[in-house]
DNA sequence: ATAACTTATAGTACATTTGACTACAAGCTA
DNA sequence: TAGCTTGTAGTCAAATGTACTATAAGTTAT
């Protein structure tokens, strides 16, 4: 039955969360899957999820999920999609809510565990073949950073505080999967008035030093109010 | 128990469905609300929703649901939003998948039918208070929705099929609501090759008569896939 | 029938933006 | 000092956006 009471444990049945983090490491996307230890799909990868419990709320839960089977925790998760196709998942009727982040790997250490066997970063282009409707899942995830990267400024999370135009053009080829033009780029984003120049320059480099610049996201508000949209 | 096979009728009691169902009439916007006549909030006016079914998918489940309440059948239903905070619904955890549309009223008869004693076109100015997180979908559902109409074509579902280019024009105008150049608009609209001209021109008019065009989804879509955007 | 009016549709002229380039500057390394 | 790599500025044609003007095709009033 459900009810809401003395069940902190009881999950329900028919719901779960799928979990995907997309991490950014040498100018490739990741993608973190866990190793499945048990059930049918035992040792299969697929992405990080598991049962939401009666009194928990669902972004409580993917965060407590996520941390379970891997060790990545307190990252801002959104919402991405619920799934709910009928076949999408074997013996029973599961319906499933999708939640996304995008972050930086090396700030985390991975740590499987609950059902997990393992946890690790997959490159987009070796991810292994995926139990369920997971790959459905990841190409709706991966459709989705692609048109949210180019309409609002989260790839600067990925980036250190102060970094170089090129940096950041790097970061978005990879994520767009395409090449852009160093001068163009360079021209439009300034042109946004949302970077910052720091008085510094890079370090330890081996050629020309680049300017570093900060994102200004106290401008980026101001410029939303007045109707501003970014866009790349 | 949670199975498949021979449970047509059983429903997942910890999950539901509610349709956020606006209409553009006289330049505003309005929301489809029912009336309960039964439950804990029997008597209240309420987002259509209900309970999905063990064998039904999520969307045709809240086609089932919006068409029992209400009459209107058919309609193309997307996923706004999932909504699980631990408190929304009383005695019971609910966790539900908001659906949302853009429809002209004029186009459906409502009949109150099920649990609804009765199905009303509110203006969004006029909603009286909801149950439960109600408000709270809604609100999500509008910010979402103004947003939307800027980057999708929906709009041209308030049009009848075929319509004038100074129709859809004055739509526009009353969404976005700022004034727009006649001249520009059209050829805009054009390049995109979106919309169809008719053979017919419109009728019984004391000017002029325009041309009638239809919206053509079906390029629509192809452009879509070859990474166009549409933007107003 | 014709002038006056309304809306449709075409075109024009200028500014802005985009995209593909070239050129040169600045710092490191051999 | 030459040669390499990356940073930064500039050029130019094409495409697009914006503010107009002009004309066409009907209706209605006189």
């Amino acid at each position: 039955m459900n009810k809401k009471v003395g069940q902190d444990d009881v999950i329900i049945d028919a719901l779960s969360i799928d979990c995907l983090i997309f991490g950014f490491k040498k100018n490739e996307l990741d993608i973190l899957l866990v190793q499945h230890g048990e059930g049918i799909s035992k040792g299969m990868w697929a992405l990080p999820g598991g049962w939401i419990k009666y009194n928990e709320g669902i972004k409580d839960s993917a965060n407590r999920i996520l941390n379970d089977l891997t060790g990545v925790s307190n990252i801002y998760l959104e919402q991405l999609k619920t799934f709910g196709s009928v076949d999408r998942y074997p013996n029973k009727r599961v319906i499933t809510i999708a939640y996304y982040a995008l972050v930086k790997p090396e700030n985390y250490v991975l740590h499987p565990g609950f059902t997990a066997t393992d946890a690790k970063w997959f490159k987009l282009s070796e991810v292994p073949d995926l139990p369920y409707d997971h790959s459905r899942i990841l190409e709706t995830g991966i459709k989705f950073l692609k048109h949210k990267v180019r309409h609002e400024p989260i790839g600067f999370n990925l980036l250190p505080k102060k970094f170089t135009l090129l940096q950041l053009q790097e970061l978005y080829e990879a994520i767009l999967d395409q090449k852009l033009d160093k001068p163009n780029f360079r021209r439009k984003l300034m042109k946004m008035d949302l970077l910052h120049e720091c008085e510094e320059k890079q370090q330890d480099v081996s050629h020309r030093a680049a300017s570093l610049y900060q994102f200004d996201k106290k401008t980026y508000d101001e410029l939303i109010e007045k109707g501003f949209t970014f866009e790349l």
